[in-house]
DNA sequence: GTCTATATGCTGATAGAC
DNA sequence: GTCTATCAGCATATAGAC
């Protein structure tokens, strides 16, 4: 879970030369802010080249098309935010409660979405209007991060660290939801990153209500 | 806050007849279908006529423009949604507790927005990716939703029925996006409206944590 | 009110120079 | 590795018949 770019060189050549890498990165990038402000559909390869500071073609020698393009931008997404997750929770004490694991992974998903805001924003407008193929990858990623939450709630639920009544499922969906919909409002001129963590671990933990 | 069209009949003509505002409404309903499956720039005016049933140059009676009709979708989900909360809260009883409005609040939002999810979700997907000239309606009609939902939680706190150390704006946002996202991922088949509503209510009022 | 036919403009992708 | 030049396809919007 310590890699973040995927290193994807074209078919069994060896390790891309670093100029080579950073101007892929550079693409990557650029196709992440333009995915996130125009849409899958409203992406034109211009737009993307001139915001990396190449022409068009040049998109064609690291992408094989247009949607390949999309797809490694959705899958890059998803992917670093599941492996810095991971990363953090692995780095944890080892006597951390399971409530207290909960409360690490809100926290380094909150920080991190909001560091690579286009990704985010980028996967979340359009996760509804990327076609199925081109989110292929993404998809079998945001599979295996649910399966981390997953786990995450129910060694809650069995440590009796939860409410009994709660619909683990439904409950897990709805914080996931809060959080990446914090990447469309969250304005750190107006509150502080910290702000928001503890605003949400507070409501995740006790909701709103006086005790 | 009855009306749930806001009739608007092109330039000093009388009340549309009934069958134009039937045409009309069909091609609205298909305007929302595609532009929260495809995007705002993925919007072909040729499928939302198919969807329609009618020919594509027949939106321009209706509509003088593709960015006019996009625009009337934007502002008649939030229109409806804001127009049914309101509606809900002014008929509840008059001893209705503030925290008791929230939880009535929360409902009413997730029933209208989930029962108009092509609206809902086409204002979600898209709110970041419309131009901002075709996005003004709209704005001002959330802006006047979030007017709604910050007095509901401002009686709540000054009636003391919420914890005094919570950022009562960000807490806000945080449950309005979780209901927002909500649309994104409810499946009636795997779960029920009311199962949902419920399990939104004790996140909102109580966090997971056992007492 | 709704249709058929069409003008105009823009986009993804490729060829080939350097 | 990255560029210039170019082709083929498709979408909005209008004109005008019925």
């Amino acid at each position: 879970m310590a890699d973040q770019t995927r290193g994807r060189s074209r078919a069994g050549a060896s390790a891309p030369l670093p100029k080579s890498h950073r101007t892929r990165e550079r693409i990557l990038d650029a196709a992440a802010r333009v995915l996130s402000r125009k849409g899958y559909a409203g992406t034109r390869l211009q737009d993307v080249a001139t915001e990396a500071g190449v022409q068009a073609p040049a998109i064609y020698y690291y992408f094989s098309s247009r949607d390949e393009l999309i797809a490694e931008v959705m899958y890059v997404g998803a992917h670093r935010v599941r492996g810095h997750v991971n990363d953090v929770l692995a780095g944890l004490p080892l006597d951390t409660t399971p409530m207290g694991r909960i409360l690490a992974a809100v926290e380094a998903h909150l920080r991190y979405e909001l560091l690579i805001s286009d990704y985010t924003t980028a996967s979340v407008r359009n996760a509804g209007q990327v076609p199925r193929e081109v989110r292929e990858r993404a998809t079998a990623e945001e599979t295996a991060y649910t399966h981390m939450w997953r786990d995450l709630f129910e060694q809650a639920r069995d440590a009796g660290e939860l409410r009994g009544d709660l619909d683990v499922n439904l409950t897990r969906l709805l914080i996931i939801g809060a959080m990446n919909w914090a990447a469309e409002w969250w304005n750190p001129e107006q509150r502080t990153l910290d702000d928001l963590v503890a605003a949400t671990q507070k409501l995740v933990l006790n909701g709103v209500g006086s005790p």
